[in-house]
RNA sequence: GGCGCCAUCGUCUAGUGGUUAGGACACCAGGUUUUCAUCCUGGUAACAGGGGUUCAAUUCCCCUUGGCGUCACCA
């Protein structure tokens, strides 16, 4: 048994989507949880209250639950160490300020943001790194008092040592050391009274007693001065673990102008949930053996953070894509049918057929593309053909290899002549199949010369699904009447 | 620019002081009694460079190079 207690947190911000990086960072953090049995937090980082996006955490929340994520204890789930958003915590963090304040370990600051903006400016043209010149560190107790009391503007800043070396400890990287000379006595509170992230997650943190934090690699250079709050308050750091970035194909960050970065518009492009999952927890971690195929449950049964990776890793669509048509495959026709709906509405809509506007033929269509599938919006290109009545395909397109035109011609009418004879109740595809097949071999025919030109013949497509199982889908009369099509054509 | 992180096939990665450097995706070829897809079989393809340490380095150390991150009253 574990001798501490086990909690990760999630800790994003409401920004109005889910980035794809992040569904790394909950995922990791979820399955470090669970898999040392755990409990995972969520928490809503909404300091900044420019960034707020209206409506936008009841839509975290939702896809967050979507996606599998069950937190133990959250602005939903409840629990005995909320509030678990940080706009509504702001009496905590004013508490622990003034301790800061009583311990000498902070400063008010009144430099207006010109200034700094300048002396910025300043520095970076002298190539030097821009950092506050600590103007206000040693005011005295009788002129802060006396700012403050005419109203003056002010920020609180946490004093960062003068010398020597931090050195903190990562998870995956082990030690990493900092100069304590270069660090920026950066702000915890803003001059509008909220506390910056910096001094927010430190607070809520060891409040809400998280064991282990888990978050991205760009948090690396603000680790010190976070463990150095933790020094400031006596307090006991939990242990770090930055996971490796998520890069795009070209090896940059991962922007919403590359292409999509909302888990959102992965899943309305029909990429599943599994697929995803599956996907990304391989970008930076390894199971044991050869297999590569883990649902969240199995994850959580063999995840071991230790195995975790710390280089950057890509992300690849084309693994994603093999990933998502593995799992197309492998799912129950019905729920394939129920979740794939929406996108069949815009054909749905091109027919006036009552039977084409059925369950059954909506599943047998499916069915038909289960295979192909890489992507669920990619249903409605690839069966279109199935509910529209006059199908637009060019005359050679129905030619096997070098046939002749009056061959293919011939052979299409003995393909119409053979479907003809099968009776209504007889028409289903192994029947279809098995007779046609039958004649050909008995008459010592070449399959391609018939099979093909039926197969376009009922389809309109150089790629489809098989002649018997459209006509099956189909149906005995318009496969019929689409065959009798292609022999006008001709 | 300062600081920091990272470095095995195109991509995700396994791996060891001595290996035919393994797997997956992608790609190529062949097969699976019509196309595509699926499925099966096979194939191409990697230890960034330079110094050390060592009998021996892809593996350990250092440097270089490269990539990335970060330098806000944003997270």
């Amino acid at each position: 048994m574990p001798d501490k207690k086990i909690r990760t947190r999630f800790a994003p911000s409401p920004t109005g989507f889910l980035h794809i990086g992040s569904l790394r960072t909950v995922l990791f953090a979820h399955l470090l949880a669970k898999s040392l049995g755990g409990k995972m937090i969520l928490r809503l980082d909404d300091t900044d209250q420019k960034r707020y996006v209206e409506g936008s955490e009841e839509k975290l929340y939702d896809i967050l639950d979507r996606l599998g994520f069950k937190f133990d204890e959250g602005p939903r789930a409840k629990g005995d160490y909320g509030p678990y958003i940080q706009s509504q915590r702001k009496e905590i963090y004013n508490k622990y300020i003034k301790k800061l304040l009583d311990k000498q370990k902070v400063y008010h600051c009144f430099c207006p943001p010109e200034r700094l903006q300048k002396t910025r400016e300043d520095q970076q043209t002298r190539k030097l790194p821009p950092r506050y010149d600590r103007c206000c560190r040693n005011l005295s107790k009788e002129e802060v008092a006396k700012k403050i009391a005419a109203g003056k503007k002010f920020v609180i800043r946490q004093k960062m040592p003068l010398a020597g070396e931090i050195i903190v400890n990562d998870g995956l990287r082990g030690e990493i050391k900092f100069k304590a000379g270069e660090l920026e006595d950066h702000v915890l509170i803003k001059s509008n009274g909220m506390p910056t992230y910096q001094f927010a997650v430190v607070i809520d943190d060891h409040l809400m007693e998280i064991s282990h934090v888990v978050r991205g690699e760009e948090w690396i250079p603000s680790f010190p001065k976070n463990i150095l709050l933790y020094k400031d308050f006596g307090w006991e750091p939990p242990k770090f673990i930055h996971i490796p970035l998520t890069l795009n194909k070209g090896g940059g960050k991962l922007s919403k102008r590359q292409g999509d970065v909302a888990v959102e518009d992965y899943l309305e492009k029909g990429y599943l949930i599994e697929a995803l999952i599956n996907f990304c927890v391989l970008l930076g971690w390894r199971p044991e053996g050869d297999n590569e195929i883990f649902n969240l449950n199995e994850l959580e049964k063999v995840f071991k953070y230790k195995d975790m990776n710390i280089s950057p890793a890509i992300f690849d669509i084309e693994k994603l894509d093999y990933f998502n048509g593995y799992y197309i495959r492998k799912m129950d026709l019905d729920k394939l049918v129920e979740i794939i709906k929406p996108y069949l509405e815009d054909n749905i809509k091109k027919t006036s057929s009552k039977k084409k506007q059925t369950g059954e033929f909506i599943k047998n269509v499916v069915s038909t593309e289960q295979e192909r599938l890489k992507k669920l919006s990619e249903i409605g290109d690839l069966t279109e053909f199935f509910f529209v009545d006059k199908l637009n395909y060019p005359k050679d397109m129905l030619l096997w290899k070098k046939q002749e035109e009056t061959d293919c011609k011939k052979n299409l009418e003995t393909i119409k002549n053979i479907l003809k004879k099968i009776s209504k109740n007889e028409c289903t595809e192994k029947n279809i199949e098995n007779i046609i097949i039958k004649y050909l071999k008995d008459n010592d025919l070449k399959i391609g010369d018939y099979l093909w030109p039926a197969r376009v013949a009922l389809t309109g497509k150089k790629q489809s699904p098989g002649p018997f199982e459209v006509a099956f889908v189909l149906g005995r009369e318009e496969s019929l009447v689409k065959i009798q099509n292609a022999i006008d054509l001709i």
